[in-house]
This record gives C-alpha cells, structure tokens and sequence, in this order.
DNA sequence: TCGCATCCTG
DNA sequence: CAGGATGCGA
C-alpha cells in the first residue's frame, strides 16, 4: 500500500494515519499531523543521508530511477502509464467502496449525515462534470434527476436518489429545459457548428457513488485536460452555475450560450448570427494586421540594414530574425511534439508572432542599434497582436472541435486578403464617426465594416507615420530621438487606445495573449512596454534605468499586465511544457481555475497594487535609502522639498507592478533590469539568473553539506541598491556586519546574532533596528520620524515579503516568521494571519504540482528524472508569477530544485496509483517540508520590505 | 480542548 | 487571500 518511503522513515507516523484515515472521514487531507514535518527528529534538513534506495534524493543521486517498490523492472512506462490512465476509475472504484462505506456509516450518525452528504454532492458536482451533462441528458429523457448545483440548498440527503425526490425544481430545471429547447432547437436547424459543440455529449459515466477522492481527482484532472484539450472546449455548463464566473475564459462559446441562457430565442439567434458575422469579419481584418506588420517588418528591416551594412535583405526580415532567435532556446529536453496542424492563417500568425520574448528578444531587437525604434516595433506589435492572436486563438481552437469550419475560415480569409486598405486623415474623426455608430447598435454589421476599415486605416497610417518618423529619425539621429520616441509612444498609445476601444471584448481574453517571456524580468519590460504605453521621455530613462527598482509610473499606469503567460513556443525545458506551443488559448485556464480571479473580498491583499505609496515617493527621498536619492537628477520631477507627511500609517495603494520600459532607451544595459546594480555593490555577486543554464546536478551537490552557503542569490535591486547606500552613514550597519551582501546563512538559530533584529511585539516604542532607522531620518530630517511603526497590521507589502520568503521556506514555524518580519506587533491575529497565507502559498504550490506531474504523467513521461523545471519552464513561470509577480528577488536555485523535486515525487505517486490512497499527499508534504532553507537575512532588514515597492 | 495543517469555497 | 470545515496530535 504505502510506499516503500514511507517504511522507512515514516513508518510509525504513517501507521497511525492509515489507522486513523480508516476512522469516518471522508475528506482526504483534512488536517495535517501537527508540526509534523519539521518536527520529526529524524527529519534532517539534508538530504543527504537519507539512504534508502527508494527516497528520491537516491533517485537523484543515482541518475537512476527507481519506482519506489517496483524498481527498474517494472512495466514500461507507457504500459504503466496507459494502465493507470485507463485503471483511474478502477482504482477509484475500489477505494470507493471504501469510502462509500464510510459515508454509509456517516449516515448514521446524524449530526455528521447531512454534512457528509453534502460534502459529497459537492465533490460529484464539482469533480463530475461530465457527469451532470450525462445527468442532463437523462433529464430530457424524462427521468427526474436533477441536478444541484453548488448554490442550492444543501440536500437533506446524501443518496443520490433521493436526491430527486428531495430537491425542489428550481432554475436548475428550467435553465435546463430552456437550453433543452433551444439546442433541441438548434439541432434541428443546425444553425452553426459552435451551437452543436454545446450540446451535451451523450457521454454517460455510470454515476458511480460518489468518493470524494476521485472526485478530487477529478478535479484536478479537470484542471490539467483543461489546460491541454482547451481546442475543444470542455463540457459546457450543465447546471453548474460556479462554472460560469470561472475566469472569463476564452471559452467565449460557452459564455456566449450562458448568456443568452435566459433571453428569448429569436434575439438568440440573431445574435448568434451576427456574432458570427462579426468573426469572419474580425478574422479578415486579422488578415489584414498580419499583412501589415510583415509590411512594416520588411520596411524597419531594411531601413535599417541599409544604415547599417550592405546586407543583403531578405524578403521577410522578420522571418529570419526569428528564426535565429528561436533556433538557439534550448532544446526541448523532451519534445512532445504538439505542433497542431494549424491552418495557414496559423502558420502566418506563427511567422508574424514576435518571437515569444525572452532572451532571443534581446538578441533580436534589442541589441540594435535602433533600439527605439525596434522597441517600438515590438510595442506596436504588440498591441496590434492582440485581436489578432486572440482570434488566431479561437480559429484554431475551433479548427479542432469542428473540422467543418476550418475550410470556410480559409475562404474566407483568401477572400479579405484582398481588401485594400485605405487611408485616412485623422483617426479622431474616424473615431467620431465610430462612436456615432455605436450608439445604435442596430447596424452591427455596418458597425463591424466600419470597425474594419477604421482599424486597417488607422493601422496603415500609424504604420506610415511610424515609418517616416523613422526615416527621419535616421537622419537627425541622437537629438531628435528622443522626440520621435515620444512620438512614436504617443502613436502607439493611441493605436492602442482605439483598438482597445473599438474591440472591447478582445480585451478580456487579450492577457494571455501577452508576448510569453522565458526570461521574467527582461519580458516584463517588455511586456510592460506593450501594455502600458504611456512610457517616460527619452531622456528620463537613462536615470530611470540605473534604478531599476524605482519605478516612477506615470501616474495613470495600471499595472494589470502580468507578464505574459504563454508558453513560450520553445525553449521549454520542461518536458510536459512543450505541448501548447499552438494554443493562445490562454494557458492560464488552468491557472485561474485554481485562483479565481475575481474576488472582491482582499483585505490584505491584492499585491498587484502596491501599496508604498507617497511614502515612497516623498518619503524616502530625503532619506538616503533609495537610490534616486542618490541620483542628482533622476526623474523628472525633482525630489520634493525636504520635508516629509508623517509616513501613511497605512500603505496607500498604488499601482505597482513592473519596471516602466523605456521604449525610447537606446542603451542595451536597459533591458537588464539589474544590470545596473551588478556592478554598483562592492559584491557583484552576480548569480544572475543561470536559471536553466546552472545544472540540476549543482544543486544537488550543493544540497549535501550541510554547512551549504548559499549562493547569493539575492540580486534584488532593491537589496543591491541598499547595498550601494550601505556606504553611506549609518545604514552601512544596519545589515549584519559580517555579511554585507552576502546573506548567506540565515541559520534561524544563529541569526540572532545580528543583535538589532531583537523583536519585542510588545515593545509599543521603536525596535532597535527601527531605532537606527530613525537616528539616520532624524539625522538627514530632524523633526521626521519615519519609524516604521510597529503595526500589527499586515500590509500588501508583507504579503509579498512572505511569498518571497517561500522560494526558501515552505514551512516556516511561526516564530521564523515572526523574526523575520520584525516590524509586525504580533498578535495572534496576525499571526494567524501570516501562517495562512504560508498555508495559502503551500496550497496554490501543491495544486500547481500536482497539476503538472499529472500532466507529465498523461502524456507518457517515464522518469521522474525526466521531469526538470528551467527557468523557461511554464511551470517554473506560474509560480514565479505567483510569487515574485514583479520579480523583485532572483528566485534562488534552491527553489527550482525544491520544486522539481516535488514535481517528481507527484509525478511519482500519480504514476504509481498511490494517489488513489487517501493521504498520498502527505508523504509529500513531508518530503517538501525538509528541503526548508534559511531565509537569507536582508529579508529581516527593513529596507527589504521598502524596496518591494 | 487547543494548535496547527489541509481542503474547500467564495 | 480569507473563512470555515475538518482532521490530527498532544
């Protein structure tokens, strides 16, 4: 049953579990044994002696894999793989017995019935959705099933059957019977393929009794086919109401028939048409952007190749721009290939695509010497590629479900290729008359011709203005430069502007569309280029660049454009990444599944908002701290006047996000959001990102000293800026004397030592560390306290602070925490509170985990050890995005190890059926919990948490 | 019973 | 992310 690990190590702690999981519970994990982990004596840090031939660190070691009890002779993988694909809901069914049982034997109690039953419908509602649309079917065929979805009342009784009986007919039904009669409708007259693809699959999966495991399972099977198959669209709402505000997912399909759910069937109808005319049209003007930007590809390409040498030109620079620069990306350790035969509207989207930004970005664009101009280009695409990508999107998502399509789409397409594009004075009256237009909303076609022709218009005159602006950038070089950015900026902005205005919907689904980045920081420059094109003068940037970490925003800067979360087309290192290179369809499906997106509820929360407001900005410039103070002239607006507001008590919330790219700047180091400060701190430690480059294997080796120093892997400008201010007076000391830079041991135990990081939560006064921080204020502005009040309160800073600190521990005990955020007044409130929020990082990891060793083990991976997270890896991404959203810390290598390392032992467990036992995650956790690292020790200083801005 | 941890839900 | 439910260990 268990696996050979657990024996081992484990084996008491474990029997008692199997004992106790035996006792009526029908949740799986429902608690975890207390302090477990990392309170086990046995539990060495290191992994080093963990000898057994089973435990993973072996596996590792060895290079060799070695399934835990079954050894290197067992099936093949693909054998097993099949097996335990196909046996899922065998195995399921054998535990289900069990757990049925359990449940039954709930039922007798009755306090516990009720609760028990529900939990259960939940998890069929939830994990079965299969299931419901069989169960709709049944419902037209007269029986009586209904279904309940997650917002009705609780039924009263856990059988299914009585189900029926017992639960009153409410929307449920009649949405039901409504969609009954229009797909019946629909059926009949075969409006469009996408109506059809709506309709219930006959599929029917005997409506086995409930476990709540396989429903779990479920679940996160749900998650993971979601994010692979999003060409077909998954089942579409059966009566699952909670489906409906998942994410605004691309499923436009599915959203679109919610919607018109309750209307009447003849406006249904129409619309539908109309939608679909509005698609081809859309699709048309696809065509036309595409033709552009080759247009204005080749044109920039050989502008600039004529300034530069005499070479020779080919006809589609871009094309072999990107080749070059996808070519490098590593190879794909494990090519699944899922190149889907895209349509040829595909294949020139693929061409067109900016190569997915990363460091072939650089290398491409950005190392020219034109680099505004080229970041401009990279702008302008951007921003132009989001209708386009989107509905590339679509068009191949949908080529997928219905073949059918396929071939109009193509048609069509041919057909508007020729539409010539036709030019325009000024897109402001083009706008007037668009807006005039929609007010009636009636002629929707009128309004999509007019839509069409003012964006290809518009297009082509930007392009024009854009080229000419080049041109005659080229001639006056350097000094009008920095003007023509402006201009440029101000060009895209507005292109932007009216694109998002006239396709508001695009909108939505655009995000994920965003350019992917391999390489974080440099795409989020990037990316932010494309989202926020209200950029900085020119000749702001070149201060701007030196401070990195201090991104002045325009003010109107909404940061909202997380950096893109496509997978890259290449360059994924992880196996199991490869697969989507041809799905737009966001890849965040699944992501966003587990996160919703839309909670109103934050208290704390919301890191995408920073919080640091004016304190930042009139605060610390008389304090010495940040390195604009530094900086004579940074910024455009010169520092306010010496005097200081009393620091916000509570962070105000600003917009944070992302550096402000510079689309003006002309200097390569700009793109290197670091790069400044490398060589500025007395350590250049620079442990820049080997992110995939560094071995796996270092890492293990590192991991067996125990004494293991740990690379600095700091490189938060923030830090580095510290570091740089260090010099100056009395900050120098504020850091542990010894170390300076080099935060490396944070042992918790010894890092005490440093002295000024003593926490008293009652102390109402001023720590000593704060003491010191106040003497430099006073010092520099006498009459200014800028203590950083010993708040019990928990800011949006703090949070990111702690997801931070997770790359380095999991599970930190409380009393970590505690130290390392000395200028919290604990409560127990508050700690409570911090705790969570490990819990809530622990749970979005696992969940992420779990999701990608299951689908490594679908599609066919054998070795645990083929698994490898690289920095480029999507998975790696994910968690970098949830963690250190604005990376503002070089995510340590430790963590990467840490995270392929539980990918495996998912991977592991999946491939072996344990996840069919009931606990089989907390093995896991186990394991995960013992690679905690020392939280290096700049996180305690209080410069860190004000650099996270 | 309490503290802690997970899971689920919103 | 926060609340609540639940489970487990002490």
């Amino acid at each position: 049953m268990m696996s050979s690990e657990e024996e081992t190590e484990f084996g008491l702690y474990t029997d008692k579990l199997l004992k106790k999981s035996k006792r009526t519970r029908q949740r799986v994990d429902a608690g975890e044994p207390r302090n477990s982990y990392s309170s086990i004596p046995n539990f060495s840090s290191r992994p080093a002696f963990l000898g057994g031939s089973n435990n993973i660190y072996g596996a590792i070691f060895t290079q060799q894999q070695q399934f835990g009890l079954f050894g290197p002779g067992f099936a093949p993988a693909k054998m097993l793989n099949e097996l335990l694909g196909r046996q899922k809901p065998e195995n399921a069914a054998e535990g289900e017995d069990v757990k049925f049982d359990n449940v039954i034997r709930c039922d007798n109690s009755p306090p516990s019935g009720e609760q028990l039953a529900h939990h259960m419908l939940r998890d069929i509602l939830q994990g079965r959705k299969h299931e419901l649309l069989a169960l709709e079917q049944d419902m037209r065929n007269g029986q009586d099933h209904i279904i309940n979805n997650n917002n009705n009342e609780p039924k009263t009784s856990p059988e299914r059957n009585d189900v029926d009986a017992a639960i009153p007919v409410k929307e449920c039904l009649t949405e039901a019977s409504d969609r009954e009669r229009q797909q019946a409708e629909l059926m009949e007259e075969a409006l469009n393929g996408m109506e059809t693809e709506s309709l219930p699959s006959p599929k029917v999966e005997p409506a086995s009794p409930a476990k709540p495991e396989d429903a779990k399972k479920a679940r996160v099977e749900n998650i993971v086919t979601g994010m692979r198959s999003s060409p077909a669209p998954p089942q579409v709402n059966g009566c699952k109401k909670r489906k409906l505000y998942q994410p605004q997912q691309h499923d436009s399909n599915a959203d679109r028939y919610v919607d018109d759910e309750e209307e009447e069937i003849e406006p249904i109808r129409q619309k539908r048409v109309e939608k679909n005319i509005l698609k081809s049209q859309l699709r048309s003007m696809q065509e036309q952007l595409a033709e552009m930007q080759q247009k204005y590809m080749a044109l920039c390409n050989r502008v600039e190749q004529g300034s530069e040498e005499s070479q020779e030109i080919e006809e589609i620079p871009s094309d072999s721009e990107q080749s070059k620069r996808s070519a490098p990306p590593s190879p794909v350790t494990r090519s699944t290939p899922t190149p889907v035969p895209q349509p040829t509207l595909a294949q020139e989207v693929s061409k067109m695509k900016i190569s997915p930004p990363g460091p072939p970005f650089h290398n491409g664009f950005l190392h020219n010497p034109h680099q505004h101009m080229s970041n401009a280009a990279a702008m302008y695409l951007g921003v132009s590629h989001k209708l386009f990508m989107e509905q590339e999107a679509r068009l191949a998502k949908e080529a997928a479900a219905a073949n059918a399509a396929s071939n109009e789409s193509h048609h069509i397409q041919s057909s508007q290729q020729q539409h010539s594009t036709p030019k325009s004075d000024h897109i402001q009256e083009r706008l007037n008359i668009i807006r005039n237009l929609n007010p009636n909303g009636t002629d929707l076609e009128g309004l999509a011709d007019a839509l069409k022709s003012e964006i290809t218009s518009s297009l082509s005159n930007l392009i024009d203005s854009i080229l000419h602006r080049f041109v005659h950038q080229k001639r006056c070089k350097q000094q009008d430069a920095a003007t023509a950015a402006e201009q440029l900026n101000k060009d895209l902005l507005m292109a932007s502007q009216l694109l998002d205005r006239k396709s508001p919907r695009t909108k939505v689904a655009e995000r994920p569309q965003a350019p992917p980045p391999p390489h974080n920081h440099q795409n989020q420059m990037v990316n932010g280029n494309a989202g926020c094109p209200s950029m900085m003068p020119v000749h702001n940037m070149n201060n701007m660049q030196k401070h990195s970490d201090l991104h002045i925003r325009p003010p109107m800067f909404q940061p909202p454009k997380p950096p893109g979360i496509n997978a890259p087309l290449y360059g994924m290192t992880h196996p199991f990444c490869v697969n989507k290179p041809q799905e737009p369809p966001e890849q965040n499906e699944a992501l966003s599944l587990v996160v919703a997106p839309k909670k109103k509820r934050h208290k704390v929360t919301d890191t995408r908002i920073t919080p640091r407001t004016v304190s930042r900005i009139l605060g610390q410039d008389g304090m010495g701290m940040s390195p604009a103070a530094m900086e004579p002239n940074s910024c455009s607006s010169p520092r306010p006047p010496p005097y200081h507001q009393p620091p916000p008590m509570l962070p105000v919330s600003l917009p944070t996000s992302v550096a402000i790219p510079n689309p003006g700047l002309h200097e390569s180091q700009v793109f290197s959001p670091y790069s400044p400060f490398f060589h500025g701190p007395s350590h250049g430690h620079h442990m820049a990102m080997q992110a995939s480059s560094s071995p796996p294997r270092m890492h293990k080796i590192e991991r067996e000293s125990p004494p293991i120093h740990h690379p600095p892997t700091l490189l938060h400008p923030a830090l580095l800026a510290a570091a740089q201010h260090g010099a100056s007076p009395d900050y120098g000391h504020m850091r542990a004397p010894s170390n300076g830079m080099n935060m490396d041991n944070g042992d918790r135990n010894s890092d005490c030592n440093s002295g000024d990081i003593s926490y008293d939560g009652m102390q109402p006064t001023i720590s000593f560390l704060c003491k010191d921080f106040s003497k430099n204020l006073s010092a520099h502005h006498p009459g200014i306290s800028l203590t950083p009040e010993h708040s019990s309160t928990l800011t949006p800073m703090h949070l990111r602070k702690a997801k931070l600190m997770f790359f380095w521990v999991r599970y930190p005990s409380s009393a970590v925490l505690k130290m390392y955020f000395p200028d919290i007044k604990f409560n127990k409130n508050n700690t409570a509170q911090l705790v969570k929020w490990f819990s809530n990082f622990r749970e979005f990891y696992y969940i992420q985990m779990e999701k990608y060793a299951r689908q490594a083990v679908s599609e066919g991976v054998k070795n645990a050890d083929d698994l490898h997270v690289g920095g480029d890896s999507e998975l790696y991404r994910v968690l970098n995005l949830h963690y250190n959203r604005n990376n503002h810390i070089e995510v340590p290598s430790n963590f990467r190890f840490v995270v392929e390392q539980t990918l495996r032992e998912f991977f592991k467990a999946i491939q072996e059926g344990r996840d069919a036992e009931q606990s089989w995650k907390k093995s896991i956790y186990k394991i995960i919990s013992r690679l905690d690292d020392p939280v290096p020790e700049y996180f305690k200083s209080p410069n860190f948490l004000e650099q996270l801005e």
